[in-house]
DNA sequence: TTGCGTGCAAAGGTTTTGCATGGCA
DNA sequence: TGCCATGCAAAACCTTTGCACGCAA
């Protein structure tokens, strides 16, 4: 809106490293621990609410703490899957699953979030611990 | 499996929450700061858990607070879609789904635990206001 | 110069953990 | 009687807020 707002430092610094690595969810804690960065705490917070109202980076909650990713292409269609043993977070982007959300859509009348959708289970490594 | 779990009356307290209204998602402050039933902190957190684990109860992660429900469903395979704008929870069997579980395992090495993972969206009442 | 942005510290809220006691089997 | 469960308090986290100073325009 008619938000005046200055180009800082900080905020190339904070953009940049989404940049540099576009496919890399980032927690909050990561980045703020981040030597190479070193950006307050609360600065890191208001610039990562900040991105995600301008719709640079994405965020999306899993369980207590929230992920930032950079957004790539605005509706860039992919799920998230969360290992329940080792915590590793998965990316999925497959043509199988647009026609799950047209099915789920058509069919059952729900219309998936995949942004907010995280699907939780097993990864190769983990499953024999099941 | 083989773990040893006493029968207590907090358990039962707790359980009998969730089955006396079993449609309705309770926040880990409403449970603890509910009269009636006066749980320790630490208990409630650590019976929802145990609770989450076997199956009796789902926790859901809307923002910043967990809630939790009463899972009606046994053992059962099937997956579970919540509306974002409304919090009604709907179930979901159908065969696509299964094969879909499958697809992922096979084809992304990801075994989806369909108990613990919740579809987020919009229902089609509340699919206007998106 | 103006006033938004930053960083520090403190506050606020949720969940976990340590430890002594209580209660089930 | 063993040993898990409970409850209290403290700790551990994540995130927000207040405030003085810094810095962009």
């Amino acid at each position: 809106m008619n938000e005046k707002s200055y180009h800082t430092k900080q905020k190339d610094i904070l953009l940049n490293l989404f940049k540099s690595q576009p496919h890399k969810c980032f927690t909050s804690r990561e980045i703020i621990e981040d030597e190479s960065i070193s950006l307050g705490e609360a600065t890191v917070y208001r610039l990562l609410s900040q991105f995600v109202k301008d719709g640079l980076i994405q965020k999306f909650t899993q369980g207590k703490a929230s992920l930032y990713q950079f957004n790539h292409c605005g509706g860039d269609s992919h799920f998230h899957m969360k290992c329940i043993e080792c915590g590793e977070l998965y990316h999925i982007d497959c043509p199988m699953l647009r026609d799950v959300e047209n099915h789920i859509a058509h069919d059952h009348n729900f219309f998936v979030d995949n942004l907010n959708t995280t699907l939780y289970g097993y990864c190769k490594g983990c499953r024999k611990d099941t």
